[in-house]
DNA sequence: CACTAATCGAGACGGTACGTCGCGTCTTGTG
DNA sequence: CACAAGACGCGACGTACCGTCTCGATTAGTG
């Protein structure tokens, strides 16, 4: 998600071009003060203290501070780069492993409930997640495409069910606590999410 | 969850009796002004004014906001009651279902995303939840025992996992949707969760 | 001028009653601040803070900050009581020192340029300011046209136009300096006034 | 008044001249506005708007928002020749309403208010004002005196009390309204003027 | 004909104040 | 005591305007 009105409207280089460490600093700030106080008490007037500007350069990058949060706590990056290989279990337990890292940062655990909260609120927000998951679906949907073709699993067997599963899980465990999110946990879950799509 | 002062501290009917139905009406516009406006604009002067009482009545039954909205959104009665008998998956079935019923209210999905983000900043909140489903917890833990003794279940399962799946699941449809969690969803994910802990 | 909303509308008495010693702390603040900061540097959230008490608390007594000046600066007893007696030019003398005192305390002083540039943005505040001189004016009428009788003046004389000039003399004064508006002051303009409508 | 920094300092020359047609559009559209919103709503982003540039082109020209506005409202031309002749009374009147005419534009009428509240706080306008009326002081003050040697007036009557009186009549009726300063306010103000000075 | 220097448009920048809103608490008068 | 009413302290919100700045692109005169 890059800061928001770099659309086409702009002629191009017109005006006075937006410091570029404004963002970074704003990003890095926020990410600071979500762990130190958390979402509850995130204020925009902090993040523009913190980073060393003022609450209109932000509202001038974000709609609001929760697209401000979701850019901090989740960047582009976050779930990019899946490697799958040949064996089924060990790409599915990467899955969940990897999914489980990418919540369980201090800074997206301290961004999560909140930012769930605001979906309602702001469905921009809401398309912005859903659309960064949507190449993981299908990623994942057409690796167990391979697996039905070679028999490692029902072919009846849905993707979509098996992430929502899994995302649940974690998300589960990063709002609720305290269930420890090792990797025996990692195992187990797998486990079942395997041996629940067998032939 | 009993309104708070109504406990230990009174010396029993000393001065005016609380109106009976303050109680009733405040839940009764907690719903509908969730339902209708969403957890994040729901105010506490909205809520006495549809229940036609002020704001000092509703902090003398409830410590805040939040604790009015989850007992609103998620009384008592439930997640009781689950009739279990002989087979497993007719069991495991009505479970996810009675999971999937209880938060796919109108009022309940409204209440939800809110809900999470203050139990960091209410923890009293976040216990009474937890203490909610330990019964529950419960109850499927014993059920998966005698499964395992009869050999439908490996003897290594967790419930613990099992649920958290499921949880997760339904959360993530109310969440994130609009997945449609009807009865063929249930089905699939019965499926993946019985076969996933088979022997 | 009593601070907004004493009006009629409300049941009389219900719900907390207003802090008296916010009102009086505010205007005392307003009036330090006005002197120590000027009329330009005067902010609702000085003043709060100065009165020891909050932004919401003054709106809930005055609509806007100018309101608050004025009624600092021009408290309802300002220009009462005039005491005139039978002779002319004392009583003349009198009004016009009466009203330089009044124009150039610290205060009024400070605030009075600033208030006459909200006279447009606020018609209320106009028209607080002219009721309050209609009562001066029609005093003046009346002992003019009681000199008229008298013969010590032309019939045809307007008290409008003589409290208009020595007014504006007073205000051009306080306004543009650096004339001295002294004793010598009052007898030179009382001087040309009652000479100029003499018979 | 000069547009500012055409002064000494250039080098005559050097660089790209300056479009002359900006100056006067911004004053053109200073005045429009002026009497459009006012001057409490008066915004530099507007004026450059209306008069089809940008804020940048205006503050190279003038220092600030109310050295346009007092350029706009006063030009220089303002209240210059005045050709006294023969007769005191017909001079006076033609002084009084000269003032009246100045003051009472819709243009000046909407600038005066907010012009006198800068004052305080930009020393260098009030000077240009002072500056300004200074040739008609003096004018007036030796017009009075060829009047004393002539025995039409006091010999210690002060030419410095007349105008303030005056003035600060004109300026009450713009501030203040809603009196009418026609023609017969006109005869009555030299009227009383007049035999206020006669020996 | 390049070079220099100031202007142009556009728009972001730091700063400051605005007026509003919601929270959870309190202080009245009346049952 | 509870209740209706509404003020209270607190703290954050998102907006607006100020006067300054930094761009790339013009538009002269100068070397």
């Amino acid at each position: 998600m890059v800061p928001t009105t770099t659309n086409d409207a702009s002629p191009r280089g017109a005006g006075r071009p937006r410091d570029p460490r404004i963002e970074q600093a704003a990003l890095a700030a926020t990410r600071e003060l979500l762990v130190e106080v958390g979402y509850a008490r995130l204020t925009v007037a902090a993040v523009a203290g913190r980073a060393g500007t003022t609450k209109a350069a932000l509202y001038r990058r974000w709609p609001s501070l929760p697209h401000l949060v979701y850019e901090a706590a989740f960047p582009d990056e976050l779930l990019s780069g899946w490697q799958l290989g040949a064996d089924l279990r060990t790409d599915l337990a990467g899955i969940v492993a990897g999914t489980r890292d990418a919540f369980t940062t201090p800074v997206a655990a301290a961004a999560l409930p909140g930012l769930l909260a605001e979906f309602s609120t702001h469905p921009a927000l809401h398309n912005a997640l859903l659309t960064r998951f949507a190449g993981v679906f299908a990623t994942v949907d057409e690796r167990l495409r391979t697996a039905a073709d070679a028999g490692e699993v029902r072919s009846d067997a849905r993707s979509e069910d098996l992430m929502r599963l899994m995302i649940g899980a974690v998300l589960l465990g990063v709002l609720l606590g305290p269930e420890q999110l090792d990797d025996a946990w990692t195992e187990r879950i797998t486990a079942v999410l395997l041996e629940g799509v067998r032939p």
